[in-house]
DNA sequence: GGCCCGGTACTCGGATACTAAATGTCCGAGTGCGGAAGG
DNA sequence: CCTTCCGCACTCGGACATTTAGTATCCGAGTACCGGGCC
């Protein structure tokens, strides 16, 4: 079980916007924020703007921004765009090859085996559903206060 | 994220030998009854059996077998004998690349997206931790009677 | 007849191929800006 | 000097390699049983 590594880049490119409002950041700056490829970069915003997360502006001062309101996007938005929707157990209803089983059953819903990881894995999206990047946000506004602003100056300024 | 589909098999093996207390069961009789690759199956119980949670004989008469209670394994146990102990967000410290950062903070402890992130995983693991696979099968047995003593049957004699 | 011993068949165990997916890179389509030309 | 138009530089967008991890298979090490030979 591993995450796509494009959801760490997101979450905090998408932190990082938040503190740029109103203004098209390429991809190009986010990824040399953190040192990090930028052309996949680029592929994983891309990722988030067809999710509708961010939209998109081509060509020159175009760039990456929030589609919508931090408190409206939360942590599973993110991570569903990059690394899909699908569960992570996945059922492939082996019982329908065992004895005595019924072809036309959903063993995907009956199987308990599979209700089990389900619940799990139910728990887990709705964490993340309750945080946002809001949330985030505001904890590093008030956790580390210096951090915020370096950002803010880093991206207003051209240099570091 | 994709999590490893050995750990299907290797729940609804865990639940089938529970119906055959006391006796080794062979991985090609364990991947007969739901037709699985005997060999890749016999992988996944060398894991089990590599994190206690099965203990394996060899030679004729030979098999797994339970190593402890059914009420003493988690599912969190055989999900991480076969998929690993890593968390499925694997936080690589991007903040160290960032301007202004600390050479020397751990990040995967200060880095409040990989907080946010560890919270939602360790509900997660929480709730598989809470569930056992005695529970799986007490559950077989009251809502799927027929089923669990199909499956003894099975087991005991050698034809379907 | 009973005991011992070797061969055999069967099991797990790990080393070895194969396949899919994640990771990383590249080039083309589209767009706004800047400058030159003309009025 | 102002307006218009053209070329250019820059951006996203998706198609194309490369590397890693998951999937699958095969053969060797070990062990209990079975049969024959010996006492």
């Amino acid at each position: 079980m591993k995450m796509n590594e494009g959801v760490e880049w997101a979450l905090h490119s998408c932190v990082n916007l938040c503190f740029i409002p109103g203004e098209a950041v390429t991809a190009k700056r986010l990824a040399a924020f953190y040192d990090l490829p930028a052309a996949y970069l680029n592929k994983q915003l891309q990722a988030l703007a067809k999710a509708g997360i961010l939209s998109s502006t081509s060509g020159p001062k175009g760039g990456f921004q929030l589609a919508r309101r931090p408190d409206k996007i939360t942590l599973l938005d993110v991570v569903i765009a990059i690394d899909g929707a699908d569960d992570a157990f996945r059922c492939t209803e082996i019982l329908h090859a065992g004895p005595g089983a019924d072809p036309k059953a959903d063993y995907r819903k009956t199987c308990l085996v599979s209700q089990a990881m389900r619940k799990a894995e139910l728990t887990y999206r709705r964490e993340l559903a309750s945080q946002t990047i809001a949330d985030i946000v505001a904890q590093v506004e008030s956790t580390y206060p210096d951090s915020a602003d370096n950002t803010r100056h880093w991206f207003a300024n051209l240099k570091s």
